[in-house]
DNA sequence: TTGAAAGCGATACCAG
DNA sequence: CTGGTATCGCTTTCAA
């Protein structure tokens, strides 16, 4: 029979002969009691007829979806795709589907995305990324999660605060100050940053601690030291390219790319200059990605724990604690060939 | 007011001074017409009121939800993440939404997963992830996903054929066999072979195109040239270790990966043996991921449309189209330096 | 313990 | 064009 309709309870407690409010208790367990033979009656037609409950009938009367919804800005970048899998381990703990969607970094797009998810009635909304410079838009963004948390759901950012929400928050500043730490004892003396906007909390928080970091070594950045490009693979390129055009005046002997994507696209704009890294010049990321270790030379970075943030999200979502937690992941430097001795 | 709950149709009706059923026609336009004062008004209220449609209560009278459920293996693969980015695009263009899960290559949870996704009621399901060994679990799956497909839900499958349901299939055996007549054309003579498990059918069919076109090459394989281990960045670190240890006999000039993550490990266990990439032992990959351009040498490769296949994916499920159909995405072979001329 | 019936929020048919 | 109402599948009082 083509296109047959799903089974229903109603189907299912008809076959068992009982009520669709026995059925139903005997399928999902609820306060009440049903006694042992009539379960297993039911359980056993249920199988038979490949019943599954309508999880959207449930919600309705429920209130809320078995769901937890993640914001993120690219899934394709491992950053995002590293949270990610981090939420779904999470979610999976706890018997919940994720929802998923990206803004690609657009304000608009994120807000859209953030209405259709409390559409959804999910039990925790998770919004993944930088907070970025305020406009008409965030601040609607912010009103949408206020709402929905007034209206009892859960949410969590992974991203700097102060905030009203429950954070997990990146130790950005901490991890690169003890990255400029490191650079400056293994020999660097004259910085500089390929940095993705400043209009992204990330990149000034890293970019700051990496100052503060030289300042208290006696050190700090020459004048144009610090190139800004788009947070990405490419910006890295950009921005590198940038400061070897100023290599000279600089006297460039370490880089410091604000994440290892950057950092990458730094390493291939040297190579394309005719200059070796980690060797004429050295260099240095943030984040720890899985290939970080892979490349040659392998990249000094800063290991952020990703996977987990994105599931103490979860954790922090599912807690039924009434005030806002926050929660700070703590970072280390992680020292690699891209950065030796000089 | 704290747990307030959601405002509803009916909230903004009454608020509006018009039925239910007009507010909803004038909400979500039905075929029906609404006169554009009323639908002005009613639009308004519902701003004011920040009204948003339960989309649950919408789906259990509408039958479908309005969703694309995705099973890939595991997200934080950039292969899996890259499909994952082209399904959302597809999506969004089709105001869907997206609900994601993970098997982790483990057959059990695929198929729980796909129960879950079931009592959804998505307009499609897309299962990502090579084709495995039957085992009892694949035929329930199988079972599940053609039962969803007769209540009326599209399947598609980025797998290999052939298969009952909608398919995108990526061309590993042409891809690897072009890849094996470039390697050859570049000088190499003796290859081997790290490979993933051959449990999965994308790795049978890489080896098999490559040995093919090495064959068509009047070359063939020595015995122990083809290292097994698992199917990621650690086993291209495993099988090349194996493959090391018979460099003498094998007379070792080219490896092929059959992936770029495998490609990755391989590199780097090349190295800590001593052995430089595309100088010592030539490297070539599989899929052309992002980062196979960063690294150093920049790695070899077989370009797949990735996010395309996940694109195409989406508008394949929302074809519908009565006969399966089945979309073949081409390759096509990257040279970098990780493979010069010998 | 079990069943009948009242919702949950929204859509769509059927009158008016 | 608009409104009343049955209905979707399920949970949960309220009686029995």
């Amino acid at each position: 029979m083509p296109h047959s309709t799903h089974v229903t309870l109603a189907q299912v407690a008809a076959a068992a002969g009982v009520s669709i409010a026995t059925a139903s208790r005997a399928i999902n367990g609820s306060t009440r009691k049903v006694s042992e033979d009539i379960r297993q009656r039911v359980a056993q037609t249920a199988e038979e007829l490949g019943y599954l409950p309508n999880l959207s009938a449930q919600t309705v009367v429920k209130g809320a979806a078995p769901v937890v919804a993640v914001l993120v800005s690219d899934i394709a970048d491992p950053y995002f795709s590293s949270i990610s899998a981090g939420v779904m381990a999470g979610a999976r703990e706890a018997g919940l589907m994720v929802t998923m969607a990206t803004s690609e970094r657009r304000s608009e797009d994120e807000l859209e995305m953030i209405r259709t998810f409390r559409a959804q009635r999910p039990r925790a909304i998770i919004v993944v990324g930088s907070r970025q410079e305020p406009d008409e838009r965030t601040a609607e963004i912010e009103n949408q999660l206020q709402t929905y948390r007034d209206s009892g759901g859960h949410v969590v950012l992974i991203s700097q605060g102060p905030s009203p929400f429950d954070l997990v928050e990146i130790q950005n500043y901490d991890g690169a100050k003890q990255l400029a730490h490191a650079l400056v004892d293994r020999g660097g003396r004259s910085f500089g940053i390929a940095a993705g906007r400043r209009s992204l909390r990330t990149n000034v928080d890293r970019i700051a601690g990496f100052t503060d970091g030289l300042a208290e070594r006696g050190l700090s950045l020459a004048d144009g030291a610090i190139a800004e490009a788009p947070f990405t693979r490419d910006g890295g390129f950009t921005a590198m390219t940038e400061l070897l055009g100023r290599r000279e005046e600089l006297q460039l002997d370490t880089v410091f790319a604000t994440s290892d994507l950057m950092a990458f696209g730094a390493a291939t704009a040297m190579r394309s200059a005719g200059v070796i890294p980690g060797q004429d010049i050295s260099l240095a990321g943030f984040d720890n990605i899985a290939l970080a270790e892979d490349v040659t030379p392998a990249l000094t970075t800063v290991d952020v724990p990703l996977e987990e943030a994105g599931y103490r999200a979860v954790k922090l979502a599912l807690a039924e604690d009434p005030a806002p937690e926050s929660l700070q992941l703590g970072t280390s430097v992680i020292l690699r060939g891209s950065t030796p001795q000089r």
